[in-house]
DNA sequence: GATGAATGAGATTTCATTCAT
DNA sequence: AATGAATGAAATCTCATTCAT
């Protein structure tokens, strides 16, 4: 059997255990007897259960990144149809690779070398996100917000996602369909983009005593 | 020496060590020297480290959850000024006790019981905001929004917030005084609370061909 | 029990099985069994194999290093007799404790931190007997020889007991008692004795041409 | 590429590797790749890692034994003269190939079947030595030693010479011409010659109380 | 003749946990 | 109340060795 298909199955194996078992919970004797493969032959090809790891967690990011950008990839809609189309897509793709995301969600609390990984994942998406914004004043026609608030907006706009995707994802067991993967997309659109709006637009929402 | 000081010296430090290493990784050796007492009495007061790790999370999951109420407890004030003054007290807390924070946040990946903690405090806040949230209904005068859709807006809230704090703190680590958590809240309130007050008002974002 | 009495216990049965097995052979497991304790309790006193190793070789090394001086100690003696006490001192030592130096002979062969200690070693012992042969050469009244020409001299004399020490051992296995030593140590100074002080008295052997 | 001249390229590389690593730190993986072949290849050949070893041992010992003959061949010389050219060639031979004399060395302390090999070859030398010893006694004129006692005046002889050589190729690394081996071997010749004339004519080293 | 693919067995090392005192 | 002494179990990783082609 040739090699990447091998290395295919022993990369599908760890993502599973390492979502559900955890980084160290998750044994290599395990991974091996799922992928159905000897011990000696994950060492040969993955190096160590450290580059095992690292490899599931690039693989994944990668396909995360790709999955939203190709949601926003259509220049000509407006910004805020972008965004929605970018959300719809992380929402469908959490949906439907939960093993693949919980990988992700486990690599941010492993350390130093995984971490940074899923950090610059996000500082991806947030780039993102942060020229939709950045499209959107444009095309609203106002001036710039501070490049510091904005990093905020784009922060917490991510880390919205992420928490309605993992409640979604909680709660919907068996359809994982698009159609909610849309729905959901909405919810969060309906949540922050009348604000977004008006922080462009100069009608902020005013904090007591200001 | 009396228990309960000696008791607390433990958790101190096991609190410190689960945060720096993770579950795993820190040992009851370390934690026992950073308490200053020997292995044995740890397992005589905290019987395993399951039961210690939880005893932690305990313990910062009610530290936290108090803070919060602390900062809604006001029930004059107007719904929005009542969210404000919680974010505050959220951001506040995460700024001022980062490895409690941390503990938390590795308890999330650690499997079934911990998890369950977590999610329980979760549950919690988000009862608070979806309250505050029916509270702002009320007043705008409107009906009812769907259940289910309140719940989410109170997730994409609550992990907008959680996203925001690890950004914030990861930024100005030595800037943690009460006025930054006053600006994060406020970057907050202005991401999300026009948006909330037109669903309110019946006056959604509206997908493509809806 | 306490801790240095089964520290001891752990160096003895290490000593036995390196010097049986080589260092790589030797398997902790075994290592641990033979001393009666477990595994565990090996790491927890002698952190690592190679530190067990190395505690080994230093032990021996000291043993070896302190019959050797006691022999030649006595200073109103001649540089020849020094020299015979030294080298029965040597192989009675070498007869009376085979796993001993079986060790340190296998530690020449077990790279750089094993090597150099035992290296260091003979150059302690060189030193006596650089030392011995000074002594003599001013006994004799002769001018001094050329430094490096005492140092290959001496290093030729250890060699040549060391020689003489496993040939002896591999003989005869039961009368390992000092009268053997003794012999030995004569047939040694036998052999190199009147060569020494030809040469300390400028009588050398002449190489063909010269 | 003929067998035999792939078999030398194995056996090449295991000598190095061997000489570096120690027979078990060296990896068959290793060697096979050093020699520029595939490892089944190198197991087609040479059967295992053990008769691999053993090959590099004995290609060695014969190296090494035919250099101490080719230097002791001249029968019309004086026995003094031929014990010096063997010598001479003995130095210039460990000089010329350290891997291989390493090989040797670290074939003494890997247990049964390869130290015996090396054993054999000292006592192969020893009896070229002995034989050496026994002619110049005839040519003293004087009656016989004791077997026993020339028997080790050879092993001395042996241990001298191979304490010296490493000696001599530890200091002048880039010096392993042939006057630096004829300089050894006189210095060894200087070492025990007159002792051993004395021997033959009778008038040994007296050991105190003798 | 030559090799990529694969493995069985065993090495060191770590850790949570418990007695006897 | 507190601890030094000790261990069972399991983890990662390596290596000599062999098929199927």
């Amino acid at each position: 059997m040739p090699r990447e298909v091998r290395e295919r199955q022993m990369l599908d194996a760890a993502v599973v255990a390492f979502a559900r078992h955890g980084y160290q919970a998750a044994s290599m004797d395990d991974i091996a007897e799922a992928a159905g493969v000897s011990k000696p032959l994950v060492y040969l090809y993955l190096k160590s259960k450290e580059d095992l790891f690292m490899a599931c967690v690039r693989r994944e990011v990668g396909a995360l990144v790709a999955a939203v950008r190709e949601g926003t990839r259509e220049r000509e809609l407006t910004a805020d149809q972008q965004l929605w189309r970018g959300l719809t897509a992380f929402f469908a793709h959490t949906a439907a690779r939960p093993d693949g995301v919980a990988v992700l969600y486990r690599a941010r609390t492993q350390g130093e070398p995984f971490a940074r990984e899923v950090a610059a994942m996000r500082v991806e998406i947030v780039t993102i996100v942060t020229a939709l914004l950045g499209q959107a004043a444009q095309d609203a026609g106002c001036g710039e917000l501070a490049e510091r608030e904005v990093s905020g907006l784009a922060h917490a706009l991510v880390g919205a996602a992420e928490s309605l995707a993992e409640w979604a994802n909680s709660r919907s067991c068996a359809s994982a369909d698009s159609s909610s993967a849309k729905d959901t997309a909405a919810t969060l659109m309906n949540f922050c983009w009348a604000g977004l709006e008006n922080l462009m637009t100069g009608r902020p929402w005013m904090a007591p005593g200001h």
